[in-house]
DNA sequence: GGGATCGACTATGTATACCTTATTCCCGCT
DNA sequence: AGCGGGAATAAGGTATACATAGTCGATCCC
């Protein structure tokens, strides 16, 4: 019987997430294992809820692609998805694609409100610069960081839609930036690349053609996909290839 | 107690959908009017089941937009999300790009392959002609014909991920689509257009550079828009503006 | 007469109980 | 010993019960 939480914090003390939330964190995480079964009354269990919020969190994560259908039972049986390079490429590649298509709004602006937000964009990248060149870098920040600039773009540009649709690509997303940035350090790739490709953003936005802004950040989601790849080849291979 | 189907086939002859199934049905045939208040205790006896997947379900079409939040209070309300023009572009616009991108993979598969793929779609298109040119056309039927068409593309193209985002979409577009064919026949405008882009779609499909076949897909989508946005200028003044 | 306050009602969020069915494991039979 | 069947188990789907909180309405006071 949980009853509104019963001073039992779950494990993974989180602060008042509702049980999407928490699941949601749970798989970006990885402190559920991709492959992992889950089922609902385990779920509930852990997270010290009932099955009803736990079930309507888990119908939620399998429309985003973060569960998935398990074995080939005619049960309906879930799993954590797997991690799969070819996917996050998918996901980075349309990830751009929309939001490069929204940003070509920019062009219709006044030159004004351009050289806000290209200002607004810059700040955001300088913060994110200042977390990752720091000695060791909160991955919780640099995902953070990293994930607001790209953010305020959306915010401003792009329609009601794409932004719907860019919400329910954010969790996939989140679950392979998350380690992004780790993973390039330990396979210790640069992050330059995606410095150089933030200030194309900023100039293209202040005053590029809309071709010009939307070309810059679907080179950023393209190349941080390769990026990814890359490092996590070579992450593989410096500890053994699995 | 709605005991299993209690015989009360509660008005709308639901033949054996779930809950959502039939809610989304409600919302996209217009029986529930746009911006309509929708209750968990109410649309529950409408369709003759307990609150439970009702709500599962009227989340999920919150998800895809069909419902909206309602209403300034701080209790969740939830109403049918209002029709509108601009909403009806971008959903169009965002269903030709994403279906647009996929369909780019064609120029590289084998000939045979993407001849075989042109073919099926000259076939579906006929298809959808028939119907389209008989003497009253049923909605139903010209809607699944003409979804046929580009779900083929979908079904054929797209990664996991832009198919994911297409079927998260679809309940949009579907809401706008399900009078299109209806009110262009209502403003007297021919389907010809539509015709002819369908066809530059195959001839792209079987020979030409992934260029000309994401621009054929992409006009045929903002052309629909264009013609939607039309049909409804027409029809609003045929009728006297409303 | 208008506005504020109090109370009943109603809807949401959550928990729990029940039913059905697939899966699994064990036992018995061949 | 292997295979098949059946009982126990366990999970999903649905219904319902309960607690909480907001909303609406009515009444009373200013």
């Amino acid at each position: 019987m949980p009853s509104r939480r019963a001073g039992v914090t779950p494990q993974s003390a989180a602060q008042e997430l509702d049980a999407y939330a928490q699941l949601l964190q749970l798989v970006v995480r990885g402190d559920l294992a991709p492959g992992a079964r889950l089922t609902e009354p385990a779920v509930a269990l852990r997270l010290g809820l009932s099955r009803t919020p736990v079930r309507e969190a888990m119908q939620r994560l399998q429309l985003e692609g973060l569960l998935v259908p398990a074995g080939g039972g005619e049960r309906p049986r879930v799993a954590v998805a797997p991690l799969d390079i070819d996917e996050a490429r998918a996901v980075y590649q349309t990830t751009g694609l929309l939001e490069g298509a929204g940003a070509r709004a920019v062009t219709e602006w006044t030159a004004i409100r351009r050289r806000t937000l290209a200002t607004a964009l810059r700040v955001a990248d300088e913060e994110f610069r200042d977390i990752a060149r720091s000695k060791a870098p909160d991955p919780a920040l640099l995902f953070a960081k990293h994930h607001a600039f790209h953010q305020r773009i959306v915010d401003e540009t792009a329609t009601s839609v794409s932004r719907a649709l860019l919400h329910s690509l954010g969790p996939r997303l989140a679950r392979y930036e998350w380690f992004h940035g780790p993973l390039l350090q330990l396979a210790g790739l640069p992050f330059a690349p995606t410095y150089d490709e933030h200030h194309a953003i900023v100039i293209a936005v202040r005053s590029g053609t809309a071709d010009d802004v939307e070309t810059a950040i679907r080179t950023n989601w393209t190349n941080a996909a390769e990026r990814l790849a890359e490092a996590i080849r070579r992450a593989r291979a410096a500890i053994g290839g699995g």
